[in-house]
DNA sequence: AGTCGCCATATTTGGTCTGA
DNA sequence: TCAGACCAAATATGGCGACT
């Protein structure tokens, strides 16, 4: 009886994990409140929980007013900028690298598309948009690539059909688009995977 | 001796403030460390402390991978973004009939795009995405449709000096694309007015 | 299943002492 | 002064049982 010694892993039997949990919660957000008031300082706690049939749940956190907590790790967020501003590489001079590389891709294909100005490479209107709307942006443009793809089919096939059996695209001689892979782009690999843009 | 009562208050001395501060802070990452660990959830914290002259300083905090805070207060964020949108509409159904549309109108060019199973509308994969990771995707869609764009037009071109003056594409005689507008994509107005998937 | 209390013990931590 | 180490009171919290 009493407390036996916890050994530092997950508590296996669900019931007593899910107790734990909320006991646990509990003291973490005394603890917080007690720092923050004893010390005077800001702090906030966030925990995600799963239901049992592991879909994620709504967030516990303190302070309990959500704007406190926003403006706490809002202020995190602006400090691992700076941060990383000063480190060696951000992001948007990651974007910048990567986008000239694509830049360059398109070059190659000899044609209009190099003009840099009337082809942004970023627009800062992306910031403003929420993620949900950005996740339907991205599931549109994915779509709108299979869109595009059914026409570049048509169009390979009619001209195939025009030119007989050699290789369509005089610039990619194996019919080798530039891929996704060649173009470096981080997660594009899993929508590829998942076929939301099917190679072409 | 031993312990006083501690008032849950301010603590006034300084110096006795200083060190309730580092002590209660290892406390806090440590419990913090131990309810993640102990019953498999995301936690974080962060501590603001002020320098003695009322500067900021850097925060504290754990995990102590600045990414990890980073990908949970996200999804705070995100959890938030999405409190407030479920008002009127709920979010899913909302994709559903957006999509819906939009298969409906591959469907119309009549080509292989239609295959359900083959190119799902939707992969729950995009939940798990940070915004920063979503904007950075539908950047690099955005260039992938300039990559494919390009193509269309080199297509096109090679076509049309085979064909003569005559229309490109039988299925479409006016030379008109189903737009973006077409598919009635949210947001995607914006895309195309900055030109970032200038129009086909 | 979920919640509450209880309680024995584990842990935390304010204050103090000690040694550079 | 500035860390640590130490100590004992104050807390936190596993496990259990009763109740719902």
């Amino acid at each position: 009886m009493g407390r036996s010694r916890l050994p530092l892993e997950l508590i296996p039997k669900e019931k007593s994990r899910k107790i734990t949990f909320q006991k646990r919660t509990m003291g973490l957000k005394k603890k917080t409140y007690e720092i923050s008031t004893l010390c005077g300082v800001d702090a906030c706690v966030i925990i995600y929980n799963w239901t049992s049939d592991d879909r994620p749940m709504e967030p516990i956190f303190w302070p309990s007013n959500p704007e406190e907590v926003k403006s706490i790790i809002n202020r995190y967020k602006e400090h691992s900028k700076e941060e990383r501003g000063l480190k060696t590489l951000d992001l948007s001079s990651f974007f910048e690298e990567r986008t000239k590389k694509i830049q360059k891709e398109i070059s190659k294909l000899g044609h209009q598309g190099t003009d840099q100005t009337k082809y942004p490479t970023w627009d800062d209107r992306l910031n403003d948009l929420s993620t949900d709307q950005l996740r339907e942006l991205v599931n549109a443009l994915g779509n709108k690539l299979e869109v595009i793809k059914s026409r570049v089919e048509l169009l390979k096939m009619s001209q195939a059909l025009l030119e007989g059996p050699a290789s369509v695209n005089p610039s990619y001689p194996n019919n080798a688009m530039p891929s996704t892979q060649s173009l470096h782009v981080p997660y594009m690999g899993a929508i590829d995977s998942m076929s939301l843009v099917p190679t072409l």
